[in-house]
Parts: C-alpha cells; structure tokens; sequence
DNA sequence: ACTCTTCTGAGGGTCACTATCACTTGATAG
DNA sequence: CTATCAAGTGATAGTGACCCTCAGAAGAGT
C-alpha cells in the first residue's frame, strides 16, 4: 500500500521543534564564536562543540559554513509577497512593495536588529561570505525571474527577463553590501529606495 | 642605495617568457583533463602532472582550480577602453563602446573562440566555476565604479554610483550566462546589444 | 665568474566537507 | 502498550584544495 501520511501539521510534531532548536543552537554558538575569534579562526568542529551536537549533524543543517550566516530564510517570504501583487502592476513597483514588506517582517521579532548587525558586520569583513551571498543572490534571482516570467506570461529562459532581474538584484547587492558598511549611520528602508529610484530612472543617465 | 632596475621591456626577458609558457601550460592541461573527465573529477595534482610541474606551481599562478578557467585577463582591456572614451559621454554609452571593443579584442587570435567555447561550457555546468565568476564579476564592478567615479567627480563610494554599476554588471552577468547556456545559437554582440537596451530601457516597465 | 633576486619543488600540515554505518528516538499502526 | 518504521544523530575514516617553509635552481645585472 502506498504510504500516505496524515498530513501532520507543520511545526507541530516535537521532532520539527527540536531540529528548530538544534538550528538556533549551532547559530547561536557560530555566532559567539565568530565574535570572540573571527570568522576563519573558528573551526566547524568548535562550533558542534560548542552547540554541543557533532560536526556531522553541524553540516547536516549548514551545507556550508559560510551558510550558518547567510541561510536564506528570506527567499519563500519575498517570493509570497510578490506572487500577492495585482497582476497588472509594473514589475519595479511590485518589487519595491514585496521588498518593503520583507525588510519589514525581518525586523518584526525583537532581538532581530542585533542579529541582523552582527549578520552584517560579518558580510562586510569576511571575504568568502561575502563570496557566497553573490551565490545565493543568484539563486534568488533566479526564483524571482521564474515567478515574473509566470505573471507576465513569458518564459523564464527569456534573455530579457534575465537581464532584469539580474540587474535589479545587482543593484539591490550592492545596496545591501553599502548598509552592511555603515550599518550604524544609515536606515535600511532609505537606502533601498534610492537604490530603486537609480534603477528606475538614472540607468539612461 | 636605493635599487633603481633599469626598467626592463615588460615580456622581454627569458623569464617572463618562461612565465608565459608556464601558465599556458598548465591552462593548456586543465582543459585537455577537464574534457576528459569532468572538472571536479580532475585533482589539481593531476593538472600539475600533466604541465610537468609541481602542484604548488599551480596555485602560484592560479589562486584556486577556478581561476585556471575564469582568470580574468579581461579587466585591464575593459577598464583602458574605458578611460579612452570622452569626458562627457552618457556612462552606459561608455560601457557600450568599452564593452564591444573588448570582446572584439578578445575574439581577436585565431584560436580563441574555440578556447571561449570551452570556457562557456565550464561556466555553464560547473557550479563552482560560476560561484567564483559572481566573484570575480563583483570585483570588475568595484573597478568601474572607481573608474566611473572618477569620471563623474564623484566618490566611488557613492550609493547611486555603486547601484548602478552593481545593475548594470547583474544585468550583464545574466546575458553571459545566457550566452554560456546557448553558445552554439547566439551571436555574443547581438545577446550584448538587447541586454543593454534592457538596462536602457527596460527597467521602468 | 659572483651576487642578488626570483622561481620552483618537496614535504608536511590544516580544515572544510563527504560517505558509511550502527544506534537512538520520535511517529504511526494495530 | 508494543511492534514497526522512518528520521535524525554520532563516530570514524576518508578526500582534496590550499598554505607554509625552506632549500636549491636559474635568470638578471656587475
């Protein structure tokens, strides 16, 4: 017979709370370390140490260490915003709303401004982290082209469509690494607005 | 005293000849084995073998195996066609310009389009290779956007610059990658041209 | 030929990451 | 409650890219 499970809710069972609380514990301990040493000083297997589970089971939740910073929980929140957006609304404008909302739910829970500063001190210093974001912003871009080929009706290998997106997610990287290096002086929310006005307006310039 | 060379003819002497046949050498090798077997299939000692040197050569002239395949020797030709264009021209005209006589300069020897293919091909299927081209593309931005600030008499740490580069070398990015995934069907300086009337035009729509 | 500098090879080491497998533990059926 | 199954974990033993150091070879200038 062929198995068909009933459906447990997610986030429910205890087994899906412990692999969250595994998560964050290994996070948590990376974190504390990466501060007290740096960021290459610190061995993975220091971190299973001191997340008290083994090395194996560090890399069974992080692909890579460089991960354990970046681990892209954002993706599924943007994707849900934009697919949210009228159909007929203007590709730009749909971003910079899905955008707002994200930046807007990251900073939601309470301690996220302190981990996210830590997140950026560290996308800002370490140069193989920062190798990787570029990666993952990749893959991001490629999610986002896939969902705006699907609204706008053509298909996702289209070499316009790429090149927009890739664009803007240039332009929003580069957004992103100047806030990472002046975390303290600048808002968020600012600077990703006249990042989007340059690409709507100031690339014929 | 201080040493004052006689400022030898640069690609003069025996030793940068010497130097020169290293590195192709070894390029020449990596290729042949990456045909053969697969890139990650093929150990750098193996490279090292195969171009009758140690393994520690290689990585003297190569940082990591990636860069036996991306090495961009493109940067300087880009940014001096760069320079060389008048003051006041619109910043993506002079992308536009530099760009074209780059890769016609690149297609310019007799046997670098089939070097090009093989690379394009490696870009397209090995992840590594193309993590580490995001890389060095982000490396080729902070170039120009030095050189565009420069022009412009603006700091290179300029949001608006920084986005705009950032946008401009994304949007570019993807059409290479486009070009690696079809290399057979696209003319590279057409695929060039429609990405650039994206960035021109596309952005607002 | 003589020195100085640059380039190379050898050897040994580090560490991220992988593969395998036995063991434990939460989920599920009866 | 128990038997069964699937999923998660840890121990162990790799692999391979990359680094460091140091001694010797080989152009370059006197």
């Amino acid at each position: 017979m062929i198995r068909m499970p009933t459906a447990p809710q997610p986030g429910t069972g205890l087994r899906e709370r412990k692999k969250i609380r595994t998560r964050q514990a290994i996070r948590r301990a990376a974190y504390r370390l990466f501060e007290e040493r740096g960021f290459e000083a610190t061995r993975v297997d220091e971190i299973a140490a001191a997340a008290d589970v083994s090395p194996s089971t560090v890399f069974r939740y992080f692909p890579t260490k460089e991960d354990i910073v970046l681990s892209d929980e954002e993706d599924p929140i943007v994707e849900a915003a934009l697919r949210a957006r009228p159909a007929g609304e203007p590709p730009l404008a749909s971003l910079r709303e899905a955008l707002r909302q994200t930046i807007e739910q990251l900073y939601a829970s309470p301690e996220a401004p302190e981990e996210i500063a830590r997140r950026m001190r560290l996308i800002a210093t370490v140069p193989s982290i920062r190798a990787r974001l570029h990666e993952s912003v990749a893959d991001t871009s490629g999610m986002l082209t896939r969902v705006l080929a699907e609204r706008t009706g053509r298909r996702p290998e289209d070499l316009e469509i790429r090149v927009f997106m890739g664009a803007v997610l240039g332009g929003l990287t580069e957004a992103m690494l100047h806030v990472a290096e002046h975390h303290a002086e600048v808002d968020v929310v600012d600077v990703l607005d006249r990042a989007l006005t340059v690409l709507q307006n100031g690339l014929a310039d």
